[in-house]
DNA sequence: CCCCTGACTATTC
DNA sequence: TGAATAGCCAGGG
C-alpha cells in the first residue's frame, strides 16, 4: 500500500510540462491497473518535501475532479494555465494536452 | 464480515 | 455534451 504510493508519486513526476494524464493512466503506468482511485488518494498525501505535480493529474474525461468553482479546482486550474493548459469550464482537451508516453518514458516509471 | 466513502471509469441513452 | 448507472478497490468503522 505505501509501497504502491511512492510508484504512484514517481510515475506523476513524470508527466512532462504542459501535459496531463489521467488518473487510470497513472494507475497504469504505477503498475496498479484498475485503481485510479488509488491515484486520487495518494496524491492527497504528498509529503511535504517531494515535488509533485499533482495538478496534471484528471479525470478520463479532461474534467478536473473538484468542483467547479472550488478552492481546489480554482488553484488547479491556474497551476495548469501557468503551463500554457487552456481550461474552459473545469475541463481540459485531452485532445491537445493529454501525455503519450514514450517507450522510454514507460520503461522509466518501471524503476523502483 | 458487512457497510460506507471516495481527487475514478466505461457504457448507454 | 450531460446525466444516470454499474463496476471498481483500498481504507476505516
Amino acid at each position: 500500500m505505501k509501497q504502491h504510493y511512492q510508484r504512484i508519486w514517481q510515475t506523476v513526476q513524470a508527466i512532462p510540462y504542459g501535459k496531463i494524464a489521467s488518473y487510470g493512466q497513472i494507475a497504469d503506468l504505477a503498475g496498479l491497473p484498475g485503481r485510479a482511485r488509488l491515484v486520487g488518494k495518494a496524491l492527497g498525501f504528498v509529503p511535504e518535501q517531494m515535488v509533485v505535480p499533482w495538478y496534471r493529474v484528471l479525470r478520463s474525461n479532461g474534467q478536473i475532479a473538484f468542483p467547479s468553482g472550488s478552492a481546489h479546482s480554482t488553484l488547479q486550474t491556474g497551476l495548469l494555465q501557468e503551463e500554457g493548459v487552456v481550461v474552459l469550464n473545469n475541463r481540459v482537451k485531452l485532445r491537445d494536452f493529454q501525455w503519450q508516453p514514450s517507450l522510454d518514458e514507460m520503461l522509466f516509471t518501471l524503476q523502483y
